[in-house]
DNA sequence: ACTGAAACCCATATCTT
DNA sequence: AAGATATGGGTTTCAGT
């Protein structure tokens, strides 16, 4: 499942993952290729699915959405089908991982207010007992892990 | 704080969350728009703030990081500046959040191995009492709330 | 697998309405 | 704020190494 990557490999998801809107010959500067071989290369991580997508980050407090929180959900049972359906219609929710232990579920949602944020805990209190903690700082800009 | 945003603002934030990198004539058409109006937009929601960049997303397994783990830490006391540090070392920690409740931060971390991801948990223990899950899935992929 | 050249496409700036 | 136009730079393709 692993791919294998060169160190030019690395310089450019490095570089993309800082500034993915640079063009193909500013990044083949940076990393010293050709601009050619960077699109090449380029290519070949997508159609590998190392890089799967290029995302814009937004200030989610500018556009609406001052609440950040993170909700734990310990469910129930394994009709997971239900939840499922709810994630893909509440966009409020930006995450939800599945993990072992006690709370299957850990959850990323926004929020526009207090108000909102109940609600959207009432939803999901429907499946299984919730605990919430609202998000003081998000400490980390978006990055990703360095070479193994 | 709140910026205030139109129809075609949130369209081209729709856009660009979803694939960061077409070019602006190609989002010109997607949104109905002159390439020149739709450079102008885009200008203007980078500085004004609201979109803060763009980031490729890469397959965490492919790079070498099959283990993902949500990492709760109970952080006694007032120092925070010790984990500040590691936050900036360790790349494999992708995400911190600061919360309110008994479990302070929320970390989101990958792992090349349960040997990796056991050396730091390890280290995020010496700042206070932790719990681990780890992830089976991803079950969202990356996206952005919608309008308000 | 990378380079370099050519043709084509896109981005950016400026001006006009 | 949109459209037109021009120019410089970016992308793509292909032959050559």
């Amino acid at each position: 499942m692993t791919v294998n990557l060169d160190d030019v490999d690395w310089a450019i998801i490095e570089q993309f993952q800082r500034e993915a809107r640079i063009s193909v010959s500013e990044l083949a500067r940076r990393v010293s290729l050709s601009a050619s071989a960077a699109a090449e290369r380029v290519r070949r991580l997508e159609t590998t699915g190392v890089i799967t997508g290029y995302h814009a980050a937004v200030d989610l407090t500018k556009i609406g959405y001052p609440l950040l929180a993170v909700v734990r959900l310990k469910y129930p049972g394994n009709r997971h089908q239900p939840l499922r359906r709810l994630l893909e219609e509440r966009h409020e929710i930006l995450e939800c991982l599945r993990t072992t232990g006690e709370d299957c579920y850990t959850l990323k949602v926004a929020a526009t207010s207090m108000e909102h944020l109940e609600a959207l805990v009432d939803e999901l209190a429907g499946f299984g007992s919730t605990t919430t903690g609202v998000v003081y700082r998000q400490t980390l800009p978006h990055r990703g892990p360095a070479r193994p």
